[in-house]
DNA sequence: GTCCATGTTCTTTA
DNA sequence: CTAAAGAACATGGA
């Protein structure tokens, strides 16, 4: 569910609920979605007051008022969520905060794919630039270094932070790049449309609240609108929005892939 | 039963 | 050593 315009979402939406509040308690912590093992977060959350909510590239960092974060990481099928706590608690909840004002935050997460990862006063270690301020320049420098299929590299966090499979593929549409296209072997003009596609896409999205496919919500609860203007993705045999050439779908580093053969040529 | 899923990390291979 | 490909993780829906 999370790459860039959904967890922009989350933050936008939990940060007027959250920030300034104190957290009373922690219960339900469940240990083994933090790291590291041993971070004792209920002891290290107890009546600290939350400063910030923010995000940096699919994490959701907190910051407390004795300056140590902790992130969230949504994997696939992570909700956070601020509910009433006489709300139901749902299956596979792993963190219930209790804050001042009687609503408790909540982490939920049935594949356990995501993390609650206690970062203290440390950095966020490696992490490429965010895409939304990242200038041409930057990015033909981090592609020409890897002679990988451009959409592989897109998904690598090293390189660039937030783009998912999602968006990828709706950026090199846009970009009217061929995902198999080698990242070194992309000219200056094509870097630049990337460039310029994959801020049109995830600035459009994070307006539209971001894509709910399956599981994401924001931390309302309310889903996104996004996926209902993908151009490619989960379009398969579809017509292309451009020239109404079917969509087509191949399998590259084991991620499903969708492009217009028409649009986006070798 | 089968296949697939918005992500990351570890292992294997070259 | 590095880069790239593939498997693994866990759950649920079609």
């Amino acid at each position: 569910m999370p790459e860039l315009p959904e967890v922009q979402t989350v933050v936008d939406t939990l940060a007027p609920l959250a920030a300034g509040r104190k957290i009373l308690c922690a219960l339900h912590v469940r240990a083994d979605m933090v790291q590291p093992n041993d971070a004792d977060l209920p002891q290290r959350l107890a009546q600290r007051r939350i400063t910030s909510v923010q995000r940096r590239a699919k994490r959701i960092v907190f910051t407390l008022d004795d300056r140590a974060r902790f992130f969230i990481h949504l994997g696939m099928t992570g909700q956070l969520t601020i509910d009433p706590a006489d709300a139901p608690l749902k299956n596979h909840t792993h963190l219930v905060l209790n804050l001042d004002g009687g609503k408790q935050l909540r982490f939920v997460d049935p594949r356990r794919f995501g993390a609650i990862v206690w970062m203290g006063l440390a950095d966020h270690g490696r992490v490429g630039p965010e895409p939304l301020t990242l200038r041409p320049e930057r990015l033909k420098r981090l592609l020409i270094r890897t002679s990988r299929a451009i959409k592989t590299a897109l998904l690598d966090q090293t390189l660039i932070a937030g783009i998912g499979n999602i968006y990828a593929d709706e950026a090199l549409f846009l970009a009217g790049i061929h995902p198999e296209r080698r990242a070194c072997e992309l000219t200056a003009a094509d870097v630049m449309r990337l460039n310029r596609a994959i801020k049109l896409v995830l600035r459009r999205a994070i307006r539209a609240g971001g894509s709910s496919i399956r599981d994401y919500v924001d931390a309302t609860g309310a889903r996104g609108r996004f996926q209902e203007r993908h151009r490619v993705y989960d379009r398969a045999g579809k017509p292309c929005a451009k020239c109404k050439t079917p969509v087509r779908r191949i399998v590259l580093g084991g991620r499903s892939t969708h492009f217009c053969p028409v649009c986006q040529p070798e």
